[in-house]
DNA sequence: AAGGCCATGCGTCGTACCAAAGAAGAAGCG
DNA sequence: CGCTTCTTCTTTGGTACGACGCATGGCCTT
């Protein structure tokens, strides 16, 4: 039975969020989508009509926001000041309070970390993820070039790109693993900061 | 057709081999029993008389080897030195540089890390492995602890602990996911180093 | 002779995918 | 303005396939 087109459109979200419930919960390739249909209160023919198959829903869900490595690129490649450390430093301290005030991007980045496995059909997502994950590097360690006087000695803009990166992604491992875990830690500049202090000359009395 | 009883174990061995290569290549919901028994060139039937189910072949897979976060705690809690931070350090670079010279240490933890989705049936394996990981944490919590009096200021040893470990976990995610990129690398200590020099003070002279 | 080791066959279940058909809002026609 | 037709959305049913688990049976070591 036809509903109007708002309606469509409430039960397609509906389906997206079923489906990111269920992942969650149970893992991607765990999840029938028969389970996510009954969930959202259809049938599969409605998940049919408006996805072509559970890749097509899979990746749909993961456009619904911006993961922390897109969301770091788009950031970099406009606000290059003319401290680009500092900059680099406010970028990561948002990304990562940021997950904490949008639950659902904390959801699906934990789809991604730990309740996937990406093979064959879920290739083409990881992909595109890992490819923003490169180019926040290539751009962070341009950004540690520019400003390469400041770095620790020992320190070349290709490790402290690598270094930060790995930290970012250790502690959005960590975090999505254990949420609660960070609800009552202490702001996220804490654990970023002693890298930033062994990464640059003179952090903690500049800033 | 009994073979002796040498060859039973070769097929044991061959059928965990063969689960770890497709477990790699597949993921590990996306592996079936029949398939693992075809690639180790026998049948289901020998497969369900060595292993219960999928469930406890993965968890034997495992058990092959350490993973660093049950090798970092079983060299913890007996090193303790008048240097932990020292000792701590050396830990970490040991644990990473010896991944890269057992490979097959490597293949698990990247089945572990990224082929598989931890719902019902592997929840045990998980809730073990991070067992060891909270533990690891809370050690090397104890020993920054010992060594405040080193720690640069506003660094707390539960900051300082859950930051090393973030690191090492990314880290390892990265190395991971693009083995080779780490090939070209230079050693790891490296990448270590900068998060040591921003938690402890007057790092690179001393050391 | 006994029992460990492995192959084979079967039953069942869950799931993807493909047809239809059906219901109701939207649009066209008188 | 009312009715028909069209289109969009959804349900239902059906098929095929793959995987698991079990049971049986055979063969070879011990």
């Amino acid at each position: 039975m036809r509903r109007t087109k708002e309606e469509a459109e409430k039960t397609r979200t509906a389906i997206l969020a079923s489906a990111e419930r269920l992942f969650l919960a149970r893992g991607v390739a765990h999840t029938s989508l028969d389970l996510i249909a009954k969930e959202a209160g259809v049938t599969r023919g409605a998940v049919y009509w408006h996805f072509e198959n559970k890749s097509h829903l899979f990746h749909e869900m993961l456009n619904q926001v911006r993961l922390p490595p897109e969301q770091l690129i788009e950031r970099l490649s406009v606000c290059d000041q003319q401290d680009p450390i500092k900059a680099l430093h406010e970028l990561c301290i948002e990304v990562v309070t940021s997950l904490g005030q949008n639950p659902q991007r904390l959801r699906i980045l934990t789809i991604f970390l730990h309740r996937c496995e990406f093979t064959d059909e879920l290739r083409e997502a990881e992909k595109r993820h890992y490819a923003f994950v490169e180019l926040f590097i290539q751009l962070s360690e341009q950004l540690f070039a520019r400003a390469s006087h400041q770095l620790q000695p020992g320190v070349t803009p290709r490790i402290a790109a690598r270094a930060l990166h790995g930290l970012l992604i250790g502690l959005m491992t960590d975090w999505t693993h254990d949420p609660q875990l960070y609800n009552a830690e202490q702001d996220p500049a804490a654990l970023l900061n002693p890298m930033f202090c062994g990464l640059v000359k003179n952090w903690n009395r500049g800033d």
